[in-house]
Parts: structure tokens; C-alpha cells; sequence
DNA sequence: TTGTATGCGTTATCAG
DNA sequence: CTGATAACGCATACAA
């Protein structure tokens, strides 16, 4: 049934642009051998089409202004030949490679995988190419450098930033000027009216329904600061207790991890008085109810927890998590409809803000439900 | 404090490769305008530094045969000049890119980020690049030969498919007969000794563990079948019953999903004696106990539950997830490796299969815990 | 509507 | 140890 061999491979795998053959010796001059390589060129289509290779490239591009007729013979010849064009030596003569460079972080996450999926969409759908490049440690202003020179050199005529980029030097500063880039950052973190998800919204969503709810100040846990995202959303936290008249706590950092979210979480527990919390992503919620019911505290009778993401397991948590959706497949369109749009040097597509939703499940109740609920 | 603009742009981003300028007109021969871009070429350092551009080739990949002082003059001139090697013109040259395909499924998820760090990690140590291809719909013949031309049009010289292939025609035979290919199904699934984990231990750990624990029998809900790995554990599931003499029931399909695997676990929940469950993924399990709980059986009391994976969050579930790891960033290097083996030709570097871990957790009890435990 | 002639920036060959 | 020079495969300007 599983009649696979291990790898699909053989002795000798040919590589896609093989290697020119060694030349033979003559007297007089002698080109080195032309065309020797497996996969055929323009020139082969043309000969065996009859055609020049001028033509062959018009039917290949799809431009007009060439008899049917022709065409069909081209296209024929294409397709006996299989032949394939040379990515290459195409934008070596047209200056153009469609390639979007995407840097990352190398730590798994899901939303990384979503935003991904995103992209590619996109990118493919406009006839882009998507490469990456990983940055093991964000903290580092020459890992992005790399990473960034990486995907110039392989002809990246975009970039997106799915990565925490917290300074922005001259060094930086000469890349992103040279290459469309977008920052995801910015696509998210509501600096300018021109973004995806408001991360502030987000924020003021959370809180407001916990106050809502009846309780009387709400705590906070951060994500890593590195990220705007979690800067955004500090602020706006604040922002919103002051406007209901409250003193905002001190923001309990950390780092995105459910480990650290459980750190977190046993530190809420030791605050007696503690009765909402406003979580900056599922997965540290996930930590934190664990902390809290070690602690004897019940989410939500005794905590209330609201986070972000929704990501597929919010819904199957213990209790399942009341959180802010964030559409991160959106997103990934939008950052690579907007670096594609900047590449193209065409109007700026308007981005579609989608709003960011409260799904209310069972992480929260109203204070003092202890007893009540359940 | 946040000085960044949307997008880190300008009116006029430039092309990589600019575009050649357009010609001036003139009466006899003129070439067109040579190096009029941007980016300087090997021409531009090797007048800086009085030496043929043979000669900064040399020095670029670190060649011997170069005088020490010349080799400082044209390095002093490329790094005065910020000259980057144009990667187009070099595989044009060389007929080699360097460039690693990966095709994977359009679905988010954990495990296809931690696999990427890994391919990514060995990739640019070895000085690769990894461009990626989605393929939306895994049923689709087609789709993956779609994405398998763009990467080999693209100049992939190898390839992995982190996606499950089920089928194996001519046309796909073809491609990976020409592109060496690894199926990432065949380096986890244990078909040959050739493995990094070996998706059939992993059956055997969790369904051992169940039995030994006393359970009578183990029941099984499945991943997609269009995954060898769903396959390969739901037969060594099968054989460890019968060798400890019970009849396996029924499976109980699923798809990876935490939703179908809350299916799962609702129709366990109407079967009044199965006290043991192998789920063959977290997510899954996640599902399973949230259908088990609202039906009023509890894990572990009334039912264990085992599954696979170790995502961060497995730690977290309500109650921990007892379940067997599997070390995704491994499975990524090694994937990556042997794709470079096979395109380098060299010896394959010898796979250090890595044993699946039983990680005991609070899902699974003995039958009949029920009162005693918690 | 079609063909001819360059050049894109690099590497490889071979002669000094 | 170094330099001329010919390809690599395609796209483009221009002529026909």
C-alpha cells in the first residue's frame, strides 16, 4: 500500500540549470556547447516552432500581436519540448525577479503559519514568489541586517516584516529605503488609520468588557515588548481604566509563552483582590487559568480571563476563552497586497479594516460570581 | 516614542534589478547605456580596485590563487562601493540557485511552523534559500504539480513536500525524478530504518502505556488519512492490540482538527466502556476532552486520553495532556539535510533518528480511578 | 506580424 | 597569480 521509496530521488539529480558542459578542445575557436543541458530553451521552442525566438517569448508573455495561428504552433512546440522559462536568466534581462522576501522569526507559532498562508495567497495570485528569511534573536539589529541582505541578494524587490523590528538605524534605514517594505507592525498597531486590525480596539474590546461586566479595575498581561503589538495594547489598556475613572495596576510583563503567561498567572493569584484579567494572547491564557486553578482560584467564578487571537484551541480551553479575534490570514493579504502595490508602484489598495470581535465564551462573568455560575 | 511610518517606503521604490534605461538615439552603434542602475556590478568594484572582474569573482567566493593585497584592495572596494552579488546573473552563470523549494498545505498550524525554523536553520548554514508554495487543496492531483512547476521554474534544485502526497503518477514521477524530492511523510513515518521519528514507536508508546496501565482495550481517534502518519499509527495501533490480544475497535476518524475531534469525542462518550483513548494529535485531544467533560465523563478518572505531539500548549490543557513528543525543529533539519545531500551528491549524513518520548502527564489513569484520583 | 541584434551581471575557460 | 573573453537564457528596442 505504501509502495513509496524513502526520498524520491536517483544517482545523479540534475540540477535545474545545469552546469555548462566541459569544453572540448579544438584548434580554433569553439563556443562551449550550447544547449547541452536537459531542459530546453527559447531556442529549441523557436526551431522546432520555426519561428524566431523573439515570437516565442511574445506567445510565452501572452502579448498580442501575433497570428493565432503562430501561437498554436508555438505553444505546441512548448508543450512537446516542456519546455519551462528560465526564472534566471528572465530577470537578468528584464531587471525583474517578482520575488516578496518575508522575514521571520524563527519560533513556532501558530499565527506565523496563518499570516504565512495569508501571504502566499496573495503572492501567488499576483504571480509572486514568496522566500523567507528566519532571525533566530530579534534582539539583534545585525541578524535583521542579514537576514534582510539575504533576500536583496536573492532579488527580493519587497519585503515584509513579520518580525519585531524595534530600532531603526541608518543601516536599516538604507535597506527599507532601497526595497518596498512593510512593517507588520504598523499593519496591525493602528499608528495610522491604515490598518488591518486595531490593536487598540482590540485592547479598549477587552477591557471595556470586563468593566463592563462589573469589575472594578482589570489587570494586565503583556506580551513581549519587543513587539508593537504589545506596546499598543499596554497603552490602550490604561488608556481606557483612566477613562472609567480608575488607576491602572501595574502591567504584569510577559512574553508571549504560556509558561510565562503561568508565571503571570500565579502572580494574579497572589493578588487577593484581583478579579479580571485582560491576557495579550490565548496562549498565555492558557498559562495563567492553569496557574490560577492550581491556586484554588476558578476562571470564572472567582478570575475573569479575556485574551486575543482566538486561535483554533481558544474554543476548546477549560473554560473556553473569551478573546478578541485577530484575522491573521487577512492580514497576511493585506501586508502582501500592500508591499506588491508599492512594488508595482500602483494606488495603494485601500485595506479593508476588519474589526476586531469579542467572542465571548466562558473565561469571563460578572465579579463575585463564585457560587452562582457552574 | 513610535516615529515609524505605515510603511517603510518612498514615491519611487527601486527594482533589484532596475530596468535597463531606455537607449539614447544615435546614428551609428550605441550600446545601451552600460550599468546605468543602482547597484554597482563586479565591473564597478574591479575598476575601484584595478583588477579584472575575473579577479573579483575570485576573491567574492573565496578562492585561493589570489595575492592577499589584491584580495584586501577588491574587498576594500566592494564594501566602498556596498556591492552585493547579483544572485540572477550568478545562477545564470553558474546553473546553480542554491535555492530550496518547500510545498505546503494553506492550513495554519503549529507544526508546520516549528518544521519550517527547522528547514530554515540547516538551510542558510548551508547557504541556501528557501522559497515556499502553497498548495490550497491536498486532494488536488494537480495543485501540487501546479506548485512543484513554480518552484522548479523558480530554480528550486530540490525540493520537500511538507504536504501529503497520496498519489505518485507520471507527471509527478517526472519532477521528482528530475528535482531531487523528499517526502517528509517517508522521514517520519518509519517506512525504511531511514527515520527521524518513527511515527510507529510513537502508536506503540501510547497504546503500551494505555495497557500497561490496565486498560482493557484502547480506543483510536485518527488524523487525516491523507497523511501517512495518520496511517502508519492507526496499524501500529491495530498490531499492538492483537499482540496483547484484544480485538481493536472501530476507529474513530478525524482530521487534526480540534473540531473533529470534539466529533470524536462525543461519539466515545456514548460508548459506556471505553475508558482509554489514543488521540493522534494534541489539538485533536483537546476536542476529545471537551466532548468527554460536557458528557459528564472526566479525564483521567473515566477516561484516559494519550496523544501526540507535545505542543507547547499540551502542557496547559485542563487536565495535562499526557502525550508523545515529537520533535518538530529535528524533523525540519533533517528534511533539509538530506535534500542537500541529494543535491550536492554527497553521502547522506547519516539521520540520527530521534526516539519518540512518552511525556506523562494528568490525562491518563488507571480505569477505574474514578473517586480515587484528584 | 515577425525577425535581428544586443545586453543583463556573473562564472568558466584558457592563455599569459 | 591574473586577465580576456565567451557563454548562460531571456527580453527588449528597433528594423523589416
Amino acid at each position: 500500500m505504501f509502495a513509496f521509496t524513502f526520498s524520491l530521488s536517483h544517482d545523479a539529480p540534475t540540477a535545474p540549470f545545469p552546469a555548462r558542459q566541459v569544453s572540448v578542445h579544438y584548434h580554433g575557436w569553439m563556443p562551449r556547447r550550447h544547449n547541452q543541458s536537459q531542459s530546453p530553451s527559447q531556442v529549441d521552442v523557436a526551431r522546432a516552432a520555426g519561428v524566431s525566438t523573439q515570437t516565442v517569448s511574445r506567445v510565452i508573455s501572452g502579448q498580442a500581436n501575433v497570428r493565432p495561428e503562430t501561437a498554436r504552433r508555438v505553444l505546441a512546440a512548448v508543450d512537446e519540448l516542456g519546455y519551462r522559462v528560465h526564472a534566471a536568466a528572465a530577470s537578468l534581462a528584464s531587471g525583474r525577479t517578482r520575488i516578496l522576501g518575508v522575514i521571520e522569526v524563527s519560533t513556532a507559532r501558530y499565527s506565523t503559519s496563518a499570516i504565512n498562508v495569508g501571504i502566499e495567497t496573495v503572492a501567488s495570485e499576483e504571480g509572486y514568489t514568496v522566500t523567507t528569511a528566519s532571525v533566530s534573536d530579534h534582539a539583534s539589529p545585525d541578524s535583521f541586517l542579514d537576514a534582510f541582505d539575504r533576500l536583496e541578494r536573492q532579488g527580493a524587490e519587497g519585503v515584509i516584516l513579520l518580525a519585531p523590528v524595534t530600532f531603526l538605524d541608518n543601516a536599516m534605514g538604507a535597506r527599507t529605503e532601497r526595497t518596498p517594505t512593510v512593517l507588520m507592525h504598523h499593519l496591525t498597531s493602528g499608528v495610522g488609520t491604515d490598518t488591518v486590525v486595531d490593536q487598540s480596539s482590540i485592547a479598549r474590546l477587552a477591557t471595556e468588557h470586563l468593566l463592563s461586566l462589573g469589575h472594578r479595575t482589570v489587570w494586565h498581561v503583556s506580551g513581549d515588548d519587543y513587539w508593537l503589538e504589545s506596546r499598543v495594547r499596554r497603552q490602550t489598556w490604561e488608556q481606557v481604566l483612566i477613562e472609567h475613572g480608575v488607576t491602572p495596576p501595574p502591567v504584569i510583563p510577559a512574553d508571549w509563552t504560556p509558561e510565562s503567561g503561568y508565571r503571570a498567572g500565579r502572580t494574579i493569584a497572589a493578588i487577593p483582590d484581583a478579579t479580571a484579567v485582560f491576557v495579550s494572547s490565548d496562549e498565555m491564557a492558557f498559562g495563567v487559568i492553569r496557574a490560577l486553578h492550581e491556586a484554588g482560584r476558578t476562571v470564572p467564578d472567582d478570575v475573569s480571563v479575556v485574551s486575543v487571537d482566538d486561535i483554533a484551541l481558544a474554543a476548546y480551553a477549560a473554560p473556553a476563552l473569551t478573546t478578541v479575534r485577530q484575522p491573521f490570514e487577512a492580514v497576511g493579504r493585506a501586508a502582501a497586497t500592500r508591499v506588491i502595490d508599492l512594488i508595482e508602484q500602483r494606488e495603494p489598495s485601500p485595506i479593508e479594516p476588519i474589526s476586531a470581535e469579542l467572542i465571548v465564551r466562558a473565561s469571563t462573568a460578572p465579579p463575585g460570581s463564585a457560587g452562582t455560575a457552574r
